[in-house]
DNA sequence: ACGTCTTGCGTTACGTTATAACATCTCATA
DNA sequence: TATGAGATGTTATAACGTAACGCAAGACGT
């Protein structure tokens, strides 16, 4: 039936895949307007829950932001590599570090459910280059 | 001299050791009004700012909150690991996993500057009980 | 078909988190 | 004392997030 809620989402993440950096939800909610002028935050939120839970984005905790997953949609715990520079992100799966990560706190009885795991830094074209952007 | 601000951060360690569990800095402004009736928030801000370079207390940036350290202040990365049904943190450092996370990135370039590692889910004391809080 | 129940979605309104911008104070130094 | 730099206080507002309510569309028994 194409209901408006699975255009929104469909449109969130063409947005997201086209821009590649995190975006808040008030910057989606703002892209989005021109197509749906009466859209409101808990709209977009309840979306970006959905396409989370499906893992087809993720939340950047430490920016509240969000990304389009760089992989197919997944489940597995990804690595965020945030560029503080030029706003870039990579994302990388390591399973067995996040294995360590949850082993370690099992040591004293934790069980971990969900891993947040965020490097911030200088990515290798910002890096390089001597600590400016460049695109 | 003790000035105010030296007051106020050592209010705000206090507080935090004493509830021992994350606390947003509008909670904290809360309990700091008794002692500083007209504290606005950007006081709490900097005082949590300051406190937080100097390793004092951490932030968990996946509930914007913040936790005193549980260790001498220090600069390394901490894994928190927040139990999501009775809130506690705990602190634990594990420099070899720290490591592995930089390492892993720099594989594509990546330089980390920050390292943001909190892992979401129940402690051996909630979890043991059957997955409610038993205080 | 008719009621009515549930579920999902839109909308309003508000709560919470964070900071920009400017005012004022304090202290060092001449 | 005058003055300038840096720290702190204050006002105002921006940015992020959600509770709660209401309506509409499909599901289901009769």
């Amino acid at each position: 039936m194409t209901k408006r809620s699975d255009m929104i989402r469909e449109r969130l993440v063409t947005v997201l895949k086209r821009e590649n950096k995190p975006l808040s939800a008030y910057d989606l909610l703002e892209s989005l307007r021109p197509e749906f002028p009466k859209i409101a935050p808990p709209t977009v939120y309840r979306a970006l829950a959905k396409l989370s839970d499906d893992g087809a984005v993720h939340r950047i905790e430490s920016m509240n932001a969000f990304v389009a997953c760089a992989h197919s949609a997944h489940v597995e715990t990804s690595i965020m590599s945030i560029c503080d520079a030029c706003g870039a992100v990579e994302e990388r799966v390591a399973p067995e570090i996040i294995h360590a990560l949850s082993h370690t706190a099992r040591e004293s009885g934790f069980e971990t459910k969900r891993h947040v795991v965020e490097l911030h830094g200088q990515c290798a074209d910002c890096g390089s280059g001597d600590g400016h952007a460049e695109i």
